[in-house]
DNA sequence: TTGTAGGCGTTATCAA
DNA sequence: TTGATAACGCCTACAA
């Protein structure tokens, strides 16, 4: 800047004023000069240096499990998009599933003067975390939003889905479809939305008049694999339709079907949750729970600008409605067997 | 840091000096008083403050087409790893495929004072385009790093997979397997990497003096889409076996024989390239050449943090090997049809 | 072993 | 309509 100022003889004060286009009336010709100038020096502002002293650097810290994980990746995709409209970027960090580098990125972050973020905890992340996440958050005095995997903590602000409306409509629609023993597989305890899946699933057979058996849920961890090992334990209990808590547990009960010889949907409806981009390309498609991203991603970053713009930190939770797909791996049960 | 230096009764530059270690010999007793103050009051340095006088901000900037693309995601997924291992955080933007946004996130980037930038080119990347891009990269002097999709120009470290060998294996497999009439989904002509990949596909029919006709390839555009609409024209050309340039378009001729009842196998071999996450789940599982996106992730980071380190913006392209991974999509090819 | 002073590139306050 | 001058939080010769 000083370069720009020396050229046309003015101090830097002058230039900043008009590069900025401050209100103050500067003379149009003046106004024009340093305009010019600082085009010919291909003057570009060191943004570091704005940030030291606006004590604001347009820029978000997003931490995340694991942005390879398809549901994430989406979710960064629409955050980073939004936040460029704003004129905001983003620092972003994977921890892993791992509360240690929920910690870390949060401070390294904080420590970069990010003026919000936006965080997704780890699955491990326990009651006893959350007052020191409180802590933190409270004393850097930024706003923080949390997206998907939320602390059971006041006073933050947090972007969910309605899992237990999404277990509840996978469960109504094989309960529509006439099936009576409908398997569950189940995702890992400590993951608050994959108990409530669980629970919607149970709210609709209760809705139904079913009685829940405990025998027909087995508890995987969301990965492919523990979809199939669910898959012949079902069987065994001679379930004619099955809810994955998860695509990717659903994926497993596919693979674990072609071992077996058994055709989706003829002898087995599947339903699985999440709609990750594979679904649709499955045989059968598969018919699943989508969970809204795009809005949701939309959601943190327009909270995130309201509470950067208003210096406050905001509260509370916005729940978004999942949507059931319904492709084709679910069909009609009837008595004689299934289709 | 005042906080610290008062409650002690030292001056900033003693607190400064112990809490960064420096060899100067300062006494074990303030030091110890130091560190304990510091600690007390929670002290974390302000890393806008220190970049601004070391001109390092220990962090890179990240330029991909789209991260919810998994091929990106997970070259993502790898480099942010890698930095946070030298202590690097990362900034990333999408660019969605438009030049227009190449250019933009360089600039944004630069001027937030990255260290080192690692990007991927938009597809549409002219060498117009490529004069202009080296002349922001020079005169910025930060060491860039093109990863996949580089500029066709000298002076620039480039991380890139031998697409030539990929699209040779893939057809060298089919050609093994007795196949004779292979038919080709190729990518877009403006994309060299895809262009590599059917001239290696070229090579192999030619090492097997088999003559190459232009009519079994389909130039289709990366989507599932253009998978899709080739098959028919394929079968028209009595082919029996598909080598397409991407899975993405593998997936497509999946759906489409689903469609039309053909097999996978046994009526017709299929060939993808880059490995794709969910490759492995389909039905049968997709034989494809795969990319070692993590060694390439680790390479574009051990280049950058290189170039950081000796100050010199480096030069060269490292090439990194496919690997066919041999799935259950092919099958031995006999006279009176296939298998 | 520790302190003084200057500077990194801007913005902001107040005066001219 | 413009310009001094003082921050912003930290590092670092150089001096003491």
């Amino acid at each position: 800047m000083q370069d720009v100022a020396r050229k046309v003889g003015l101090s830097t004060t002058t230039v900043s004023l008009v590069l900025n286009n401050k209100p103050n009336r500067i003379s149009e010709g003046t106004r024009r000069k340093i305009l010019a100038a600082a085009r010919e020096l291909n003057y570009r502002p060191n943004h570091i240096a704005v940030s030291m002293v606006t004590r604001q650097t347009q820029t978000l810290g997003l931490i995340l499990p694991d942005i390879s994980n398809p549901f994430f990746a989406e979710l960064a995709r629409v955050i980073e998009d939004e936040c460029s409209r704003y004129g905001y970027s983003v620092l972003y960090g994977n921890t892993h599933g791992s509360v240690k580098r929920d910690f870390e990125y949060l401070n390294i972050f904080l420590d970069r003067s990010v003026d919000a973020v936006i965080m997704s905890l780890s699955n491990s992340f326990g009651p006893d975390d959350s007052k020191r996440f409180l802590d933190i958050v409270k004393s850097a005095n930024v706003p923080v939003i949390m997206v998907d995997r939320t602390p059971d903590a006041p006073g933050i602000v947090s972007v969910v889905l309605d899992h237990r409306l999404g277990g509840y409509l996978a469960a109504k629609h094989l309960l529509s479809l006439g099936h009576k023993r409908i398997g569950c597989i189940s995702g890992p305890e400590n993951v608050p939305g994959a108990v409530q899946r669980l629970e919607g699933f149970k709210n609709a057979l209760e809705e139904a008049k079913i009685p829940f058996d405990s025998g027909l849920v087995y508890t995987g961890d969301f990965s492919a694999e523990s979809g199939s090992r669910a898959l012949p334990c079902l069987l065994d209990q001679n379930v004619t339709a099955v809810f994955a808590c998860n695509d990717m547990m659903a994926l497993g009960v596919y693979r674990a079907c072609r071992l077996y010889g058994i055709r989706i949907p003829d002898d087995i409806s599947v339903v699985g949750f999440d709609d990750i981009y594979l679904s649709d390309f499955l045989d059968p498609p598969l018919t699943t729970v989508a969970q809204p991203i795009e809005d949701m991603g939309r959601e943190c970053v327009r909270q995130a600008m309201a509470a950067i713009k208003s210096g406050t930190a905001g509260s509370g939770a916005f729940v978004f409605r999942p949507v059931l797909k319904v492709r084709g791996s679910c069909t009609q049960y009837t008595k004689g067997g299934n289709s």
